[in-house]
DNA sequence: TTGATATATTCCAATATACGAATATAAGGG
DNA sequence: CCCTTATATTCGTATATTGGAATATATCAA
């Protein structure tokens, strides 16, 4: 959130659009794939799975963030992560996922 | 994402229910407002608006990520930030609005 | 216990989302 | 131009989400 003064609605719906992006298990599972490095279209529908058509849609809301690049060479397309911060956010949610999931199992040491 | 091994499926749903949760202007209001310190229902249902029906039930969805805690007091229930680093998240998401606002204005000098 | 206050839950309607199937568009090779 | 390959778009359907209204539950005070 920004840092000192509250945002508007408009605002808050711009940002809650962004992490609506990544709200979805089959975009985070592209999203792994091109942590990878750049990928066409065809290649994550084999990696990922679904239909082309549901992958290239995915792939636009994705690139719709600007989190994520997309780049015509010649017949294809190839898609890449243009700001990398965005695994930080990712990482963030794990860490408390896995810290989570150790409090769950009883691994916590506490007097 | 986690470091090296990709996550499977479910992993990704669990992420992407995290994501989600901040997917929502009702809900990134919410957070805007504990971020000055905790808050009782009825102050956030002033603060943000809507009926007392639906901020309960938002703050459910938050606690539900484990970034926010829940602590029953008396008569009331107050919310507030368990874990500070959702509010780099959101700073990230900002940060890349804000830029890509500056390029739209055209505040970009490249040769 | 009764009443008042605070929060949670249920129910419902409107809207949004995810996905596959089918189709459209674009680019390259012959 | 025709054909093939690669990607995007449209359409329909099943499911999920949002939010208000009404209701239920819990706590306190008298």
């Amino acid at each position: 959130m920004a840092d000192e003064q509250k945002m508007d609605r408009e605002g808050l719906e711009r940002v809650a659009r962004v992490f609506q992006a990544f709200s979805d298990a089959t975009r985070l599972a592209i999203l792994q794939e091109l942590k990878s490095g750049p990928c066409g279209v065809g290649t994550l529908v084999e990696r990922v799975g679904g239909s082309q058509g549901n992958i290239s849609k995915q792939l636009q809301v994705l690139a719709e963030t600007g989190f994520i690049r997309r780049e015509k060479k010649g017949n294809q397309v190839f898609y890449s992560i243009d700001d990398p911060r965005v695994f930080e956010m990712c990482n963030v949610v794990c860490s408390k996922l896995k810290s989570e999931a150790q409090e769950k199992a009883g691994f916590v040491f506490e007097i």
